[in-house]
DNA sequence: CGCGGCTTTGATGTTCATCAAGTAAAGTGG
DNA sequence: CCACTTTACTTGATGAACATCAAAGCCGCG
């Protein structure tokens, strides 16, 4: 079955305050017709890990998920990229094969623009180089940063940590949708299935948050904050 | 006191080949009065995590090691980068400040080029955009993909793959004197130096290893690579 | 309506960090 | 160059944190 296609006129995108800001007319007229505007479900595979790379993929609107599969077999993510981010652009300038899976875990809408025309973008066009090598850079230490920071706590610190992400970094509210199952949240902050339900089931008696199936309240925000500082 | 200089044509340099090779003869002439050389004996910091970036640092010689202090107060070891890399990539085009401090593990000589200078290679010249972006993509991806691998094995495996990484990366050869310190590879691969030493003496009385002080020789490969394989 | 995936709780065992204590090695100052 | 201090290395004992195993309820979907 075809994708349902999405189509729009670049102009009115925010993307391109953001970094095409720097391209002349013909080239944002070019940008425009070599793009491709594409929806995905929840649960949609949008890239395997192992996929040739030729294109070039930016997250419009959703949220995505980026994971690979580990050396025990057990799937890890990586990270969880957010509308404006670059999804694609930690392998396209190095591998010709994507290093990681990306699965929308949200609907989601995902421009794509030929790999060639980026490269060309980028060879002719000094200044949007420097705002792709920006914007790359903040993508990748971004990641490193999280991982590393995920890392340094225990379990606990680990659960608050990514709820007050969610929280304060996706959702903008207390009270938000988990996007992400049980089994997920433990691939992406390392640890089983069991203990993220059982830290839940302890944070519901604790009154710190509240839990009604996938919907969380966070209640007690100052506990969460402080046990995601200190770990 | 005023740091070694160290003085040579860059046109004598690997350098050159990899991602020099993309300047024009006027542009690699201005490159070769933009760029310092310096060495740094072994231990010595070379960035410290906060400073100002306006420079742009690549290894040419000797071994350094990217570190930060984590929540806990512990020191974490990133990263450890051999000649050829781009030590500084990382905070360059994102942050004002660096991210990580560096310091020499062995002596090491430590090329730089003004940030403006480089930016505006980058501006002017096209193809040497591409092979900044390749090498930037290459180095991130490694450290991510490396921080992944260590995180999903058990400390006997992360052991085991550090050991093949000095030997067959860095020294190629199974017999290589270890430049980091017990302490210091825990801090590499998240594991006490306690932990380290067990598993060192672990490895000793097995015969996989030989130890002498800092000096290791690896004479069971087969079970360490097997090892490092399964986790 | 039955199957598989998700969720939940409890019991058990393993892995690893922490604590303690001692030896060896490497700087440091008189 | 020697006494002194500090840092690195080493081993053992203990306990905490966490994974694994097991079992059962729930829900959605074909």
């Amino acid at each position: 079955m075809e994708k349902i296609k999405f189509d729009t006129n670049c102009k009115d995108c925010e993307f391109r305050s953001m970094v095409f800001d720097s391209l002349t007319e013909d080239e944002f007229n070019l940008l425009n017709s070599n793009k491709t505007g594409k929806i995905f479900a929840k649960g949609e595979t949008i890239i395997e890990e192992g996929e040739i790379v030729n294109e070039f993929f930016y997250l419009k609107k959703g949220l995505v998920k980026l994971h690979k599969i580990g050396t025990n077999n057990k799937t890890h993510i990586i990270n969880i990229a957010q509308p404006n981010d670059f999804i694609s652009l930690l392998s396209v300038f190095y591998k010709s094969e994507y290093e990681f899976s990306i699965t929308a875990i949200e609907e989601s809408t995902i421009c794509s623009i030929k790999l060639d025309f980026l490269k060309k973008l980028v060879i002719d066009n000094g200044e949007f180089s420097i705002s792709i090598l920006e914007k790359m850079s903040e993508s990748y230490n971004n990641i490193i940063k999280t991982r590393f920071v995920i890392n340094n706590k225990q379990l606990r610190g680990r659960i608050a940590y990514i709820f007050l992400y969610f929280s304060e970094s996706i959702y903008k509210n207390n009270r938000f949708e988990l996007p992400l199952s049980r089994r997920e949240i433990g691939e992406l902050i390392n640890m089983t299935t069991e203990n993220v339900i059982r830290i839940l089931s302890e944070f519901r008696k604790d009154k710190i948050i509240i839990i009604e199936g996938k919907t969380i309240e966070i209640i007690n925000m100052d506990f969460l904050k402080k046990l995601s500082r200190t770990g």
